[in-house]
DNA sequence: GGTTGATTCCGCGAATATCGCAGCCGGCCG
DNA sequence: CGGCCGGCTGCGATATTCGCGGAATCAACC
């Protein structure tokens, strides 16, 4: 079904997304007919997507992790009642010490709390949601392989102080 | 520093990554040179970084989120630390009941006990590490934040109940 | 007013990349 | 054997990227 070439094409848009089919298919012996072909493939099935990922604190956003206990109701339900919410970009059910977890951003301060309370804490089944505000994102790369150094950058102030 | 420009050239990345700077730029009204310009800056800040993302469900890879708790050590280190570990995705500093989160994709179980017990509770300050391995995924928009009103949500991946 | 520097934008030609298609090849099966 | 299928390649037409120089704008300053 997913091949080592298609691995490694995956691998190469992992570091750069932009990567020409042609240089991808140079560095793996393919053409770049095959590599265009394959990644649809992989585009269509769902396995791979290319995409711009942005720095929430750098754009003036808050990113919010929420780890939800659930009680007195099915997991699914309260899930499927975050997943609504447009803040929240990510939802998973897990095994562990909390029963879910999403990942919120927001444009403010008042924005979470608007979120938290009139919304996350409502819904029915929640017993518990703790939130850890993320201070800075010192890593975020889809990576397996893990080439790629630091994205930290620091040098270039982003936020007008 | 970031114009509302520059926000709308994101938009259009995040929905796809690969789309051309001249058809970005078309609908936006700027040249495809001021909007590859304007994206190589973005870039270089760490703003924003065109990806391909993986399915870890589809891959059969296990997902894993941490929270780390950090004793008698400067935060950013141990997030230095963690970091360099390949498997380790994403890693953030917090403000909450702990100290970091770190995300983590491993091939299976035993990669998992390898890398916390062998590794990640190694690291000098880790104080304690919670674990929740991620059963099912039930939303992961890659989309900008939606609280900024966009049509609809083409890119979006929401595993129907 | 004029000058300088910094920033941002555009247009342009050359180099590349994408796209669709026709054709080739090896495996597979009746 | 002969036909078929999936995957690969080569190729020409079109579109995109890239690096440049130059124009417009703005602010600071003499």
């Amino acid at each position: 079904m997913i091949d080592d070439l298609d691995r490694q094409i995956i691998d190469q848009l992992r570091v750069d997304g932009r990567r020409s089919f042609g240089e991808i298919g140079r560095s793996i012996g393919l053409s770049e007919a095959s590599v265009r072909a394959r990644f649809g493939r992989l585009q269509r099935q769902g396995v791979v997507q290319v995409v711009g990922m942005t720095d929430s604190v750098k754009l003036g956003e808050m990113e919010v992790h929420l780890a939800v206990r659930v009680h007195h109701m099915p997991v699914a339900l309260v899930a499927r009642e975050l997943s609504r919410m447009p803040e929240v970009r990510y939802v998973a059910s897990c095994v562990g010490p909390y029963d879910l977890i999403a990942d919120v951003r927001c444009r403010d301060l008042g924005h979470l709390a608007e979120l938290l309370t009139e919304r996350v804490r409502r819904v029915n089944g929640v017993a518990h949601a703790e939130a850890l505000t993320v201070l800075e994102v010192i890593k975020d790369s889809y990576l397996w392989a893990g080439f790629r150094e630091l994205p930290a950058a620091p040098g270039e102030r982003i936020i007008p102080p």
